[in-house]
RNA sequence: CGCGGGAUGGAGCAGCCAGGUAGCUCGUCAGGCUCAUAACCUGAAGGUCGUAGGUUCAAAUCCUACUCCCGCAA
């Protein structure tokens, strides 16, 4: 079978490996361009790209995929396999392969199309989500779905394992559905468009956190955001001046300081006003809109990760917004 | 050279701007109190103040260079 993978993202790495030394070994992977990244923007390739090359396969980095059209056309591949490329497919690319183009999809589609999916599932508290293979057509993540794998969420999941174990039933499902394309077997299913659901791309600030929500629905967007974007809050630093009392400069404004959270937290039933912070039997707790939070782990901005108590012995605050 | 914060006993921090005795909250160890304890009381040990150089009578503090850590940004 002559395949093309076009990924970006490292949950494409399982199933990508798994082609290159089970077969059908891909044709190409196209990918997106070197992209500045860390702290010194140094120009960094996807990981796919790096094992791509070590494996001897042509690599594509186009600006916009349409730019390639024609080479792509050249390998006259009958199966395109797209997962977390990161662009917009046009409709001369929907049309290159002979057989099929589909995209795997880390959730149980109709629900949470979009780039976030992993992370919906669960902030959203769900029980479970999957890997859904499907067609690709012009509208993002809308085509007919061929089939899908689903696994168990945990109370303990973070958007990091979810991810990792995702990629992995990814491997799964697109031998899977390769299989049933090769046989002719592959079913068409519709999405129900009464079960659609759309999850925006998520941007850092999203990862703030709005103490006015309930307690169990901040627990698990920390862990969902964990760790891309990250949660966040600001809190106000009260540099205590020692006790010299040296307050010629009492204006010394409160600072803002962003603190990074990190699951796991724990859910506390006790009312406390949203955002305030108090120590309780040595538990570090956040008032919520309902309920409170028991924070562990923190991670000032310009220092590193640490304890929570840690935190609040050296930098004092009583209130996070 | 993308922007910025930081390095002070084992942990987290203050002290730096206006150089002059190493400080706070903990931890550790010893002793005490207690039926008992992660509680409380008393005491002790433990620090090249990131590295190197410079200024100065005197540098954690001012100046220069370097190393390492981190936030933003992706």
């Amino acid at each position: 079978m002559r395949i093309v993978f076009i990924a970006t993202g490292d949950i494409a790495l399982p199933a990508f490996r798994h082609l290159l030394t089970q077969g059908p070994r891909p044709l190409a992977l196209v990918t997106q361009p070197d992209k500045p990244s860390g702290r010194h923007q140094v120009l960094t390739p996807p990981a796919i790209k790096t094992e791509a090359l070590a494996a001897g396969i042509p690599v594509f980095q186009p600006e916009k995929i349409g730019d390639i059209t024609a080479e792509l056309a050249a390998l006259e591949p009958e199966i395109l396999v797209v997962m977390a490329y990161g662009q917009i497919l046009r409709k001369n690319i929907l049309t290159l392969a002979s057989k099929a183009i589909i995209n795997l999809h880390a959730s149980l589609l109709p629900k949470y199309r979009g780039a976030a999916c992993i992370q919906a599932a669960i902030a959203a508290g769900d029980a479970e989500t999957g890997i859904t293979a499907m067609h690709v057509v012009r509208e993002l993540d809308a085509g007919d779905v061929i089939l899908s794998r689903s696994i168990a969420i945990s109370p303990e999941e973070t958007g990091d394992s979810l991810h990792d174990r995702l990629a992995e039933l990814a491997v799964e499902v697109l031998e899977e559905t390769l299989v049933q394309l090769d046989a002719g077997t592959a079913a068409r299913i519709p999405q129900d468009p009464a079960l659609v659901s759309y999850i925006p791309k998520l941007e850092r600030d999203d990862g703030r956190i709005d103490w006015n929500q309930a307690a169990n629905v901040i627990e698990r967007r920390i862990r969902a955001y964990d760790p891309w974007p990250g949660t966040f809050t600001l809190a106000v630093v009260s540099r205590a001046k020692g006790q010299g009392e040296a307050s010629d400069s009492p204006a010394a404004p409160p600072k803002e300081k962003r603190l990074k959270l990190f699951p796991p937290t724990t859910v506390v039933e006790m009312d406390l006003p949203p955002g305030e912070v108090v120590c309780h039997d040595g538990k570090w707790l956040v008032g919520c809109g309902q309920g409170a939070l028991q924070l562990h782990s923190v991670q000032p901005e310009g220092s590193k990760r640490m304890p929570a108590s840690d935190y609040f012995r050296g930098a004092p605050t009583s209130r996070f917004h």
